[in-house]
DNA sequence: CAAAAACCATACTACAAGTAAGGTTTTTGA
DNA sequence: TCAAAAACCTTACTTGTAGTATGGTTTTTG
């Protein structure tokens, strides 16, 4: 009988439960044994992390993205962790539970950690928990609908929009003011103004309001 | 109960034979009647679906991408079909199966037709079959690991690559000499020969040989 | 209603990608 | 085997895009 060591890193105690009920059934299905170490918050993780004899042999690794602030100072959310859980322990597979359904922070999600699995909080129900486990192990990736539906608009662009240009898109939808950009874009005034217009034609925004750009962008994927 | 009209274009016996029973057990979970229409070559299904009326109630089409040529001039392959039909009914969900697995085949597949579904022969289990005829209802888009593997890359992608150098890769893959890639590309011939230059650069291939260059470029899942 | 913010226009620079032309090296087939 | 074909490289020139800097106009807002 296989035998996966599985970290579940979630502070939501019923989303625990349905884990743990997934694991059960894959089990029952494949005869699989799995040895399953839970971390209610950050600091509990960061501590389980820092075991290197037990991360060593940690095959599998479920995480929330959205964990409330712990004192470490350095690892402020699930998605410094996962980050560091990559960097630190490649071997494992890494699936990350998320309720974010935002084009932009997916995207930067999938670039910088690239879990084995995906699951967006609001597409998962148990039977897809249990295609995910059964997935991830043998043949990832898994990504629920909202990433498919993502990674489906991906390909199909016309349109090359780079990363300077999302990361305005981004945060134009969170209302940063135009005062501000420059310093996070890096850019000159000009040349963020410049961007925008850019933006405006090529995504055929003929209302000049940014709330119409937005909207557009959103549509077609972008953010 | 509700009720379902599948359209299956497929020349292989066996790989019909496993439809029927896909569609079989589905419809016993979930209690959908499948009125199922058979196709068995491209002139076949382009009977079908120049019938009208037959095809303005069709909701679901299974369509092998690799078919025999037939006596049509003007559909050549599956993919021509896909093409016709995604344009003529576009309500109808396009279900696309295939033993492609090269990934610049694969990406203008999915960027022309788009498909709800795709499915790589090599990674279909009679239990994925199952999954992608219920998702495809459901909740699509459905891909199968090759492909979900493929997009998995895309996003990851530090480098951008346009469609003139997806091609050219392409074309030099499948053993194009350069005297005639100006033609194709629509380029001079020192564009053709920078672009080749900045590939490599991009891609960095040390080594010279276009050889290098394609194999550099399948692994990182340009082609 | 004045200051701040957003937007626009112009001039200039830097750079990437293309064309054209001509030269060198490598491949290849009769 | 050796001359033609193909591949490759270099240089000079053109064009287009993205950026900067600056100064002016309009819109927002406390």
């Amino acid at each position: 009988m296989t035998s996966v060591n599985v970290l579940i890193v979630e502070d939501h105690p019923l989303i625990v439960e349905s884990y743990k009920q997934g694991f059960e059934i894959v089990s029952k299905k494949q005869s699989i044994y799995f040895n399953i170490e839970i971390a209610h918050n950050l600091d509990d993780a960061i501590a389980v992390i820092d075991n290197h004899s037990y991360m060593n042999t940690c095959d599998l690794i479920f995480l929330d993205i959205q964990l409330p602030i712990g004192l470490n100072q350095k690892i402020l959310s699930g998605e410094d962790l996962g980050l560091v859980l990559r960097k630190k322990y490649p071997k494992a597979k890494i699936g990350v539970i998320t309720s974010l359904n935002d084009n932009y922070r997916l995207r930067t999600l999938i670039k910088n950690i690239d879990p084995e699995a995906v699951l967006i909080k609001n597409d998962l129900t148990p039977e897809e928990l249990i295609s995910a486990i059964q997935s991830i192990i043998t043949r990832p990736p898994y990504y629920t609908s909202t990433v498919l539906n993502l990674l489906r608009k991906e390909i199909s662009k016309d349109v090359h929009i780079d990363e300077i240009d999302r990361k305005l898109l981004y945060e134009l939808s969170i209302g940063t003011k135009m005062v501000e950009l420059p310093a996070i874009l890096l850019l000159s005034k000009a040349g963020v103004e410049k961007r925008k217009r850019n933006l405006k034609v090529l995504l055929e925004v003929d209302d000049l309001s940014d709330r119409e750009l937005i909207l557009n962008a959103k549509n077609r994927g972008f953010l």
